[in-house]
DNA sequence: AAACCTTATGGAAACGTTTCCATGGCAAGC
DNA sequence: GCTTGCCATGGAAACGTTTCCATAAGGTTT
C-alpha cells in the first residue's frame, strides 16, 4: 500500500469515476486506496482488519456506493429474487396470497417479481419465460397453464410451488392447496342443520369442481338428493356469474338456500336477490365460499367459507425457499373457517 | 469455420456442458458451430445469413437455452425492469394502481418488482435502497417517507415517480395524482343540494388533508358553516376508524350526513350506523371518497367518489418509461367520479 | 534464532452477455 | 485484373462482482 498519498487523493473525486453512473467497486477501492477484493470482502463480510474496514466504509459512503446486484449476481449464479404468477392481482383472494408471499420473502431477505396472467395460458407461459431469464430462483403460481408447460419450467431448472391449483402429473412441484372440501362440507352440513333440503350450487365447472364434488359427496353423506336442475355452471367472472345467478333465482326452481362457488358469484346472487326483492335469509339463504371484505358489510352479512390466502402465500415461499432440498412429501393442506353470519336460517315452510 | 465436423458434434451435448446448470452462449456458439458473437446477433437481432441463424437456432433449441437477463443487464447497465412499492398491496385501490403498473409494463416488455411499506417509511426506504441495489430502471412509489429520503434515491440515479402522493420541495419527481378535491367538491356539493347543513368529515388528518381542506373550502363558498365537532380524525385503519365514526355517531352530534374519507373509515361508518340502528339514509345520509366493490352490495349501495387507480398505475408506468427526457411539466391530474346510489338523501327534518 | 502458523491484503480469473474492431470472401466498378 | 466496398463472421474487451491463490508481515512455538 503506499500511504497516505493517495488516500489523500481519494477525497476528491478521482478522475476516473464519470460523473452519471453509479460508482462502482473500483471508484471505491481506489479511494480508500485498498484492493477491490478487500472492498468486497467489507460488503459480504468477509475478515478485514478494523481500520481498512473504516475507511472502505468512508470512501463508500462519500461516493454514495451500494454494490449491484448485477453484477454479484452473475457471480454468484443466483439472484435471490422469486417469481409470483397470479390470475388478477385485484382479486382480495389473490391479493391476500401476494401479500403472504412479500412477508415471506421479507424474513428471507429475497425480492418479489410479480405479474398477472388474467387466465391466459399462453401469457402464462410467456411470464414464466421471462422469470425464468431474470433467472429468478423459484417461481410461485396460481397456475392456469397445462401440467406440461409447467414441467417444463421445471426441467428447465426453476423450482416451481403451485398454489391452489393441482397440476395432475406434474409431482415435482411443490403444491400448496386450500381444504375447500372440508370447507364446503361444513357449509353444506350447516345448511342441511338449518333444515335445507333443496340446495343450489351456484358455479359448477372449471375451477371449482373440487367445490362441486364436495358439495355432491356432502349431500349424499347426509342421504339428501341432489337436484340437478339446482347445480347452475359459472365462471367465476361478473357477466357469467350474473347470468347464472339471474337464471337460477328467476326461474323460482325452488332452492331454499343457495351455495355459491365463489366471492364473485356470491357478489351475483346477493345483487340478483335483492333485484328479485328475495328476503335474505327468510326467502332464500345465501352462503359463499370466500370470506371477503364486503361479507361483512352487506345486510345480511354473509356467511362464507374464509380462505386462508395470507397463510397461503407465506406457506408457498417457505417451501420455496427453505427447504431447498426438495423435500415434497405430499401436498401442503390449509385449513378454512367457516364464518357463520347472518345470510343463513332455516327454509320457510312451504 | 472448420466445417461439417464440428457441426456434427453439436447435436450431442458436448463434454464442456454441465448438466444441471442452464446453458451458456457458449454452449449454444460450439453446438452450432459458430462464434458466440454471432448467437448474440441471432438472438439481440443483429445481422446474420438465414443459414447461421437456422443453425444456431435449432442448437439453441436442442439445448433449451434461454439468454440470461443477468449477463446482458451488466452488459447493458440497465435491467429492464422497474420497481413499485405502495403501503398495502390488499388495499382494493393500491391493487388497481398494480394492475394498471403491470399492464403498461407489459406494453413496454418490462417487468415489475413489487413490495409493499405497510406506512413504515424507513422500510419503505430499505425497499427503496434494495430496487436501488437491483438497478431497476426506475421506481413507483406511493411514498410514505420523506422527501428528503426520496430525492436522495433520485441523486442516487434512479428515475421516480410518485403517486397519489406529493413529495413537497422534490421537484425532480414526476408525480400522478388524483383529483380529490374535486371530487370531494362535488360530493359535497350533492350533499347540500340535497339539504344537508350539518355534514361531518371523518377521517381528518394525516394522509387526507386535501380532502380535508376541499371539504372546508367547498363548504365555505357554499356559505355552510363547518361545525368543528363534526370534523373528526381518524386513520386509515379499521381500529382508528372505527372509533371515530362511534365516537361521531353515538354522541348524537347532530349530523345529517357523514362524509368518509376513505373507503376503511366509510365502512367503519356503515357497521357503526347498523349497530345504532341508525337507518340509511332516513336518519342518516353516508358517502365516501373510494369507491370499492362493496359499495354496490351494501344496503342500501353508497354513494362514492371513485378513484381511478389502474389509470393512475398505468400512466405513472407510462411516465416513468416513455417520457425518459425529463419531459416534467407539472404533475398529471386524474378525474374522479361521483358515483351517486342510494345512500344519501334529504335530511330528516327535525 | 529458525521455522511455522495466522492474518490482512492484492491480483486475477470467472460469471454471460454485447459490441467494437478486424478479417476474409465475394461482387461490382474501373 | 485490380481496387473498392459490403457483408458475414469471429476474437476480445468490457460490464461489476466474488473468490481462489499468492504474498507479506507479524506473532508463536520449539
Amino acid at each position: 500500500m503506499a500511504g497516505t498519498t493517495e488516500r489523500g487523493e481519494a477525497g476528491e473525486r478521482g478522475p476516473g469515476r464519470r460523473a452519471g453512473r453509479p460508482a462502482t467497486i473500483k471508484d471505491v477501492a481506489a479511494a480508500a486506496g485498498v484492493g477491490i477484493a478487500t472492498v468486497s470482502r467489507v460488503f459480504s463480510g468477509g475478515s478485514v482488519s478494523a481500520d481498512t474496514r473504516a475507511r472502505v466504509l468512508a470512501a463508500a459512503g462519500e461516493l454514495d456506493y451500494r454494490p449491484s446486484a448485477v453484477g454479484r449476481s452473475l457471480k454468484l449464479q443466483r439472484t435471490g429474487g422469486i417469481g409470483l404468477i397470479v390470475p388478477d392481482v385485484t382479486d382480495p383472494f389473490c391479493a391476500d396470497l401476494i401479500a403472504g408471499v412479500l412477508d415471506c420473502a421479507r424474513t428471507f431477505g429475497e425480492h418479489v417479481l410479480l405479474d398477472a396472467a388474467h387466465g391466459d395460458a399462453a401469457r402464462e407461459a410467456a411470464i414464466a419465460d421471462r422469470m425464468m431469464e431474470q433467472r429468478v430462483d423459484g417461481i410461485i403460481a396460481v397456475p392456469e397453464g397445462a401440467p406440461a408447460a409447467w414441467r417444463s419450467v421445471v426441467a428447465a431448472g426453476a423450482r416451481v410451488v403451485s398454489v391452489d391449483r393441482v397440476l395432475a402429473g406434474a409431482p415435482e412441484i411443490l403444491t400448496v392447496l386450500i381444504d375447500d372440501r372440508a370447507g364446503v362440507r361444513a357449509l353444506v352440513e350447516y345448511l342441511v342443520g338449518l333444515g335445507h333440503r333443496r340446495i343450489a350450487f351456484l358455479g359448477a365447472g372449471a375451477p371449482a369442481v373440487a367445490r362441486e364434488r364436495a358439495f355432491r359427496d356432502t349431500l349424499a353423506q347426509l342421504g339428501v338428493a341432489v337436484d340437478e336442475d339446482l347445480v347452475v355452471a359459472a365462471r367465476p367472472e361478473r357477466d357469467s356469474a350474473y347470468a347464472a345467478a339471474a337464471g337460477l333465482l328467476q326461474r323460482q326452481a325452488g332452492a331454499s338456500a343457495v351455495l355459491a362457488a365463489g366471492h364473485l358469484i356470491g357478489e351475483a346472487a346477493v345483487l340478483v336477490a335483492r333485484e328479485l326483492d328475495l328476503r335474505v335469509p327468510a326467502d332464500v339463504s345465501i352462503a359463499m365460499v370466500g370470506d371477503v371484505s364486503w361479507a361483512e358489510l352487506c345486510d345480511p352479512p354473509l356467511t362464507a367459507v374464509a380462505r386462508p390466502g395470507h397463510d397461503a402465500g407465506y406457506r408457498a415461499c417457505e417451501l420455496l425457499l427453505r427447504d431447498r432440498a426438495r423435500a415434497v412429501g405430499g401436498p401442503v393442506l390449509l385449513p378454512t373457517e367457516l364464518v357463520i353470519r347472518g345470510s343463513c336460517g332455516p327454509p320457510r315452510r312451504s
